[in-house]
DNA sequence: CTGGCTGCAAATCTTTTGCATCCTG
DNA sequence: CAGGATGCAAAAGATTTGCAGCCAG
């Protein structure tokens, strides 16, 4: 994730908490999981602010959100273009740092200008293969 | 979309009207749209009624829940494998006829088994493009 | 100092659920 | 006729908002 200087916000302690968790944290976590997290430090931390934390560093380019969960947004501090495997049982995610060429033919844009693209894989991780662990959604 | 008896499910007069809504529809619509929709003619529909029939309708493959959308589902009727290229001004969804090469390398998998894949595409739209039309969401 | 940030609570939006009644197969 | 479907309303989650008071720059 870039750094506090960089993102030019003005940095409180319960920002610089939440970019704490943030960083270097790659399991995707969601509002709910921050504000658990960074309440142990901060008990008085409201949803509002990590809401909008959330929202000043996605304005920043400090935080990507992902829209891969549909029950709720997932935030990802990982901004370098990358792609993502999905547990279709347990729903973790996991970085996939490999390219692609997908380039779409003039025909197939439809006359949209294209900026960028995502692939979900979906899959079964190991361990619910294994072991049917945390069988949170049934297909 | 697949064809009423392949179903088999009970038919009941909202069912079909679900089911005549999403046939060739390629707006990707959400539960509301399709309450809205389907309320014109029946009046007295309920959004447990739409919810049931679009879970029933997936657990037979007769739709795909996309997770496209940060803040509701949509729903695709256009259940052959393809992909989404989606306008980031309007969030109008188009589909994608291209088959990629998308293989995983076995160190790249994390041990996961495989099932699938889905690319978006994201760009903006002629309409967008040209005239600031629907900006329903900023950047 | 002052504009932006925080925290609380209420509001909003989407989706789910309980239950009595209805109707398809 | 029986089991599944409907409709209504209430509940559950996630996210947003209004606002008074606070504090980083």
């Amino acid at each position: 994730m870039i750094g506090y200087r960089e993102l030019r916000l003005k940095l409180t302690p319960q920002r610089i908490a939440i970019l704490d968790y943030l960083k270097d944290n790659i399991e995707h976590p969601s509002a709910d999981d921050i504000y658990k997290a960074v309440s142990l430090k901060y008990p008085t931390m409201s949803f509002a602010t990590v809401y909008n934390t959330l929202e000043a560093l996605r304005k920043k380019g400090g935080v990507t959100e992902l829209t891969i969960d549909a029950t709720k947004k997932r935030f990802d501090p990982n901004t370098k273009p990358h792609h993502h495997l999905i547990c279709i049982e347990c729903r973790r995610i996991v970085d996939i740092d490999v390219t692609y060429d997908l380039t779409l033919s003039g025909e197939k844009k439809s006359g949209f200008d294209i900026v960028g693209n995502h692939i979900e894989f979906y899959g079964i991780c190991p361990e619910c293969k294994d072991h049917h662990h945390n069988p949170k959604k049934e297909n």
